[in-house]
DNA sequence: ATTAGAAAGTTATTTTTTTAACAAAGTATT
DNA sequence: AATACTTTGTTAAAAAAATAACTTTCTAAT
């Protein structure tokens, strides 16, 4: 890979999802090349950005043909590392942390999930698919043992903060955070936040516009 | 409130909300006003990004106080449109359907949850809450009648396009988007995305950096 | 073989966004 | 009342991002 990968801007990361989930829709269609005007139309990014951004990471197209869609997908999944193994555990299995463990987009970008975790005695034990639910007290050594490189938070807020700061101490890299409070994190653990509200609140404030 | 609200730039409605939540903590605490220093330290934006984001809405400050907070709350309140009511219904009662009936703040930013949907006969005609499981054959007339603003889209990959072309032709002005699928919308119509997967893609794609 | 066309990759330009600097206004202190 | 201090709101400068334009390379058709 290229060694520009290793400060990619974020803007670009933004990005990189979009185009991989617009290139999977037409993985099996006649025609195995796409135009960055094709991409472009279909994504809603300029096709001179889509360019400049693959253009990032090397040389994946192919003049006066464009991009095989097939390597192209291969490309991305490479930068974004789907390949390199990653371990997950979801914390809190209320419903969201259950509908989480129902997701399936783990095993495709290199993730797999290794536990769920509540506090709440009358869920411990439950299997949820074939997870089984520990108590948060096994968590921390949970952690260590397993190897958990990424936690799903989905705690009430009041113990988002605590719980946070245990899961760092026993040593993940990155939290995905779905609690809606502001989480303080050391700056080398990752923190993406996936706080679902703020989507209502850019929605309330789109209708808001036409009718001011 | 000012004229200037009619069309604010995406890059700055993407940080409200995240003032927002940061003001929130701190509602009751002693000091009544903040200063753009502090809440640069909160939220990690620069203070001088954050008095000219505030600006753009109007004069808030307080020379040599700073921001009161409850004022300030207030007024992102009115931006954000959080003050007009806006009814809401979700589509799909799977995992994360249910799950975000569950969420707690929709009464906050306005929303009023109206119903739910599913096409599975064991889930209709079931109560999660005091909500009622309907069936989708009744979903576009109780978009009418119930002049349903917002649509939450938790149903299955396949059937996702032909649902919101469905919800939009009833009459919703926006979707909020669960599924993992590009949607194809008219542009007068709203679309968040809320694809939890690319927070995955995001995290992946930073733990790859630091091996490479 | 030559030529026209297509589309990537790159460079230059423009636009947007952020940061830094500063002036104005209010507060507190002597 | 005068002075020093805060912190906003604004203006100017810098940096980042996006677009447009251009060059190169490859393909295909004559």
């Amino acid at each position: 890979m290229d060694k520009r990968s290793e400060n990619i801007p974020n803007i670009i990361i933004r990005r990189l999802p979009i185009y991989y989930k617009h290139l999977k829709k037409l993985k099996n269609r006649a025609k195995e090349y796409i135009s960055s005007e094709e991409l472009a139309e279909l994504t809603g990014f300029s096709s001179s950005l889509i360019r400049k951004d693959l253009s990032y990471f090397g040389n994946f197209g192919r003049k006066s043909y464009g991009y095989d869609i097939y390597c192209l997908l291969q490309e991305l999944s490479i930068i974004m590392g789907f390949n390199h193994p990653k371990n997950l555990i979801i914390v809190g299995a209320g419903h969201l942390g259950q509908a989480l463990v129902h997701n399936k987009g783990y095993e495709e970008r290199g993730y797999k999930l290794k536990g769920v975790f509540d506090k709440n005695p009358k869920l411990i034990g439950l299997f949820l698919d074939d997870i089984k639910i520990r108590s948060v007290e096994e968590m921390c050594d949970f952690v260590k043992e397993e190897k958990i490189d990424i936690a799903a938070l989905t705690v009430p807020k009041g113990v988002a903060q605590k719980t946070a700061e245990l899961l760092i101490e026993a040593g993940v890299i990155g939290i995905w955070d779905f609690t809606e409070v502001a989480l303080k994190v050391p700056n080398n653990i990752l923190l993406e936040e996936q706080h679902i509200n703020e989507g209502l609140c850019k929605l309330s404030c789109k209708i808001n516009q036409n009718f001011n």
